[in-house]
DNA sequence: CGTGTTTGACCTGCGC
DNA sequence: GCGCAGGTCAAACACG
């Protein structure tokens, strides 16, 4: 996290919009007291407003540079996060290793987030260091921001999948989905699906989106089915073939395909592409987006109107 | 009636 | 060997 992010927060904030009229009053009484016969020049006092229209103007300008460095601040948790996040899945990744004792391709994909870093990396020493008569099959990881309120665990990669089972694990409360694609009949892809574990104990809101981490296994072995060919199939999928990354309408979203590395991703990399090259203007909106969602949080307001009631006091 | 989902039972591997 | 946990199966169920 950048340090020079941050900006002096010490601001005055006009909290008492009678301090200075207060002032400019009595330093009209005190022209009055000390020339009692005259009042105070009509252009005094509009000294007076056009000083305090400068002060206002100053302090909105420091609101926006701390808005400005609250949305870097942001962007910097949220890559922390996600490091985070991979490093917990490859411990993870780790224990499932032992239990299974199976050679495993393991390359963490991480995909949809606002700033647009994706990391397609072979993390794991192990994996990368793995004989090549081990590697049997490949097991991606993407994560995935869903709607909170959607508990279905669908993630839209733009297959055709079916739920055969589903589990609620030691380490994470809410049930794991695991699905198998259906596009072909002899098609070994698997797929499990369960809501990030972070998310849901420490973020987890009615305004934060959620993530879901969905864990690819195999290849498949048929073509990707195209957009008529997944409406035909799964008709209620089809306005959006591929995986939203970001669920919300009003914000700027992201459309990301979420595909098999080194297998169908090319347009996923295309795509993830044009997001690191997203311009200044996606970050202005973000920061807007961000000062709209804090306005709308009462417990912002609230723990604002404390300390603008603590200072006044 | 066909297809997909749910859910309890069962299987398998690992740690102690 | 036993217990635990993850993964899979398959019958029951829901839905269009």
């Amino acid at each position: 996290m950048g340090s020079s992010a941050w900006v002096d927060t010490t601001l005055d904030l006009n909290i008492n919009p009678f301090h200075h009229r207060n002032k400019a009053l009595r330093t009209e009484s005190q022209g009055e007291m000390d020339d009692s016969d005259v009042k105070l020049p009509f252009k005094q006092e509009n000294a007076v407003l056009v000083e305090e229209l400068n002060r206002i103007k100053d302090e909105n300008k420091k609101l926006t540079e701390m808005l400005t460095a609250l949305g870097h601040c942001y962007n910097d948790l949220q890559n922390k996060f996600m490091e985070l996040v991979t490093v917990n899945s490859e411990n993870e990744v780790s224990t499932s290793k032992k239990r299974k004792a199976e050679c495993e391709d393991y390359s963490p994909n991480m995909i949809g987030f606002s700033n647009g870093n994706t990391e397609t990396s072979c993390s794991d020493e192990d994996s990368c260091k793995m004989p090549r008569e081990c590697i049997k099959t490949t097991i991606s990881r993407t994560y995935v921001r869903t709607n909170p309120s959607d508990n279905s665990l669908i993630v839209r990669d733009g297959y055709q999948w079916r739920k055969y089972g589903q589990k609620v694990t030691k380490d994470n409360p809410s049930p794991r989905a695991y699905f198998k694609c259906s596009f072909a009949p002899s098609c070994p892809v698997k797929k499990k699906v369960s809501p990030a574990l972070i998310f849901d104990h420490v973020q987890r809101s009615a305004e934060n989106p959620s993530f879901l981490v969905a864990t690819y296994e195999g290849e498949h072995n048929h073509a990707h089915p195209s957009p008529s060919e997944v409406a035909i199939l799964s008709p209620k999928f089809s306005a959006n073939p591929v995986s939203c990354a970001s669920t919300r309408p009003s914000a700027p979203t992201a459309t990301l395909e979420l595909m098999q590395p080194g297998g169908y991703g090319d347009g996923a990399k295309k795509k993830t592409q044009e997001v690191d090259d997203a311009p200044a203007a996606i970050q202005q909106v973000l920061v807007q987006h961000m000062a709209v969602s804090l306005t709308r949080n009462p417990n912002f307001t609230a723990a604002l109107a404390a300390a603008i009631s603590g200072r006044v006091i």
